[in-house]
DNA sequence: AGGATTCCCGGGAGCGCTCCCAGCGAATAT
DNA sequence: ATATTCGCTGGGAGCGCTCCCGGGAATCCT
């Protein structure tokens, strides 16, 4: 019962070519024939066979999403489900399949590119939080397959998609120091990667336009996590700092844990930023000020650049940055009830 | 610089069949002549064409996973998370590509069949979160593509692999008993999924063997979601149960945020028990008694059975329960120190 | 009116692979 | 000694599709 272009052909009436200029919605076909064809392929449920179609054309209308395995724990973040979905969404409309590649273990990530990249069975690749000096990066730009990188890779040359992790931490730091926060400490992110490094980076240059600097003492690094967090607020509040901006949303959480434990009161005794714009920084208590950054549409826009560069709209190193925005809310708001702090 | 078996076998001296059976792994190969062609092919580094390939031999070596719909909000659901991590570290052993489905409309669930299904492009189909009644389900048990079921579907006739949730729910309810109490109350999971159903069910059937019954007044729904968790709670709490299974853990979360609102202690006022064995589960204050279901475990699984469906090692409907495990924790050890209620 | 153009349509070629069969030399059986 | 088998190899056929080219009919031009 598997039907061919032939098959649908001589149903019409009309030969293997004239079908597929239908199916394909080419020219030069009449329109009595085209609907008579159309409405064969209607009637059988035909569908061209997607491994001979891709053979000739040498398209396959898949695209894969890379995640190494490093990211495991982290899976469970929102931040990846959000981009997922934007990925899947916009690789769905685009009228591809969205191949997913999750990692364990470095062998599985080496294995990648022969098995599946020289194989031909991706028209691009989406590569998600890639590690500095990722060697995954390295083979990849090397060889002539589509890949854009979603946040800013370590190296140059290649297309990229990013929030403005710079820009966030810029607003971050002026938001705070317009609040006349004067003591501002940074709960920052991992500098091993460039989300937070540029979010760093944005903090001190946000203090410096407001001509202050970034006390070392008032810094300390975290890794994402909400334990991170926490840990990390555990040394920084015995600096008191009335201010704080937390790298990312999640960490901000543990953060606020803390404080909590220590009686420290959340806007009243210090103030705090997030990162990310979580759907659970609204229902915090208190909801949390974050820099809010559009992930589901960082996915969508890295489908549409990687099918640019797929189909030659674009070519080589694209870069696209995506805006960030200030969300103020109760944790940065000195005029709210006291809702923070002990419960 | 497109490598085909014809290039291989001239530089290796053989032809175009010889190379194929060699990377084949087939028989009837001198040993000499293997050698020469596997250096040739590592030297080269070629890798055979997946269309080419695909179109001959009638199998893609792709995988589909589709999550429909209405599962976006739960998808930050960390079982989510673990079943498609599981699922993916099986077909990355056994050789296959993963293929992600995210539906964010009906239209793209239908869209699903026809374009991909009858195009040849999978060899088989993973489909979670089904519903009850769901027209996906029917119309994909009509094809013939295997297909295995997360979950217990509504229909018989079909593959699936579930855990225990029938036992889960005796395991829960017979714990309850064994601890002295006897106002036991349900906060349950929606009965229009098999989950939810087969839970209750477990959960009555285990009361009745302690020669029990549970009491309607005693039962409420949640949603699966934490807010559903917390507002069934408000209302369960006015019965005053002296036992509550909660249908899942995160429902669980919810119901111990309302009792600490309304100064109930867990497990010293009120004992409970979760369903998931999620890692929060242990983090939670109290810790919570959970009935651990093998999430990643039954992703595996799937990817097993439907690989034995494809190879024809298996055949029809096979059905596959996993064992669900009691984890007791502190919220059903009234002898713990008093560390939930009030902090 | 006759030739050039345009619009449709059909069939050959070939994408890179696997499967099948024929051939060939060497080893074994009769 | 010839007949039979077996291990190994090469090439033809064909999977279902797209692309290209050529032919026939309808339309256009001067």
């Amino acid at each position: 019962m598997k039907l061919t272009l032939e098959d649908i052909g001589r149903l019409a009436g009309v030969s293997r070519s004239t079908v597929s200029r239908v199916i394909n919605n080419q020219p030069n076909v009449h329109d009595d024939v085209r609907a008579n064809v159309l409405e064969v392929i209607e009637r059988t449920g035909y569908a061209p066979n997607a491994a001979a179609r891709s053979l000739v054309s040498g398209r396959s209308g898949v695209i894969g999403l890379v995640i190494p395995s490093r990211v495991h724990a982290i899976f469970e973040d929102p931040y990846f489900s959000r981009l997922i979905q934007g990925i899947s969404a916009a690789s769905n409309s685009s009228g591809n399949m969205l191949s997913l590649f999750l990692f364990q273990s470095a062998e599985e990530e080496t294995d990648l590119y022969p098995r599946v990249v020289k194989a031909g069975f991706l028209d691009g690749l989406i590569v998600t939080a890639t590690r500095m000096g990722d060697p995954l990066l390295a083979s990849l730009t090397g060889s002539d397959l589509p890949v854009v990188i979603v946040g800013r890779p370590d190296t140059g040359g290649v297309s990229y998609v990013d929030v403005d992790n710079h820009d966030g931490g810029v607003k971050a730091a002026v938001h705070l120091y317009e609040l006349g926060h004067r003591k501002i400490g940074l709960l920052g992110a991992p500098v091993s990667t460039t989300a937070g490094l540029d979010r760093l980076n944005g903090f001190v240059q946000g203090l410096a336009t407001c001509g202050m600097a970034l006390d070392p003492k008032l810094r300390v690094d975290g890794d994402f996590s909400e334990s991170g967090g926490y840990e990390a607020m555990q040394k920084l509040a015995k600096q008191r700092p009335d201010a704080v901006f937390a790298a990312s949303d999640t960490m901000a959480f543990g953060a606020l844990r803390a404080l909590q434990e220590h009686g420290i009161s959340v806007p009243q005794d210090m103030a705090i930023v997030g990162f990310d714009g979580m759907p659970a920084s609204e229902k915090s208590i208190p909801a949390l000020t974050t820099i809010r950054q559009p992930v589901a549409e960082t996915g969508t826009r890295a489908v549409q650049v990687l099918n640019d560069l797929i189909s030659g709209a674009a070519s080589a190193p694209v870069v696209e940055i995506l805006p960030v925005e200030l969300v103020v809310r109760q944790s940065t708001d000195s005029t709210a009830p006291a809702l923070g702090g002990r419960r």
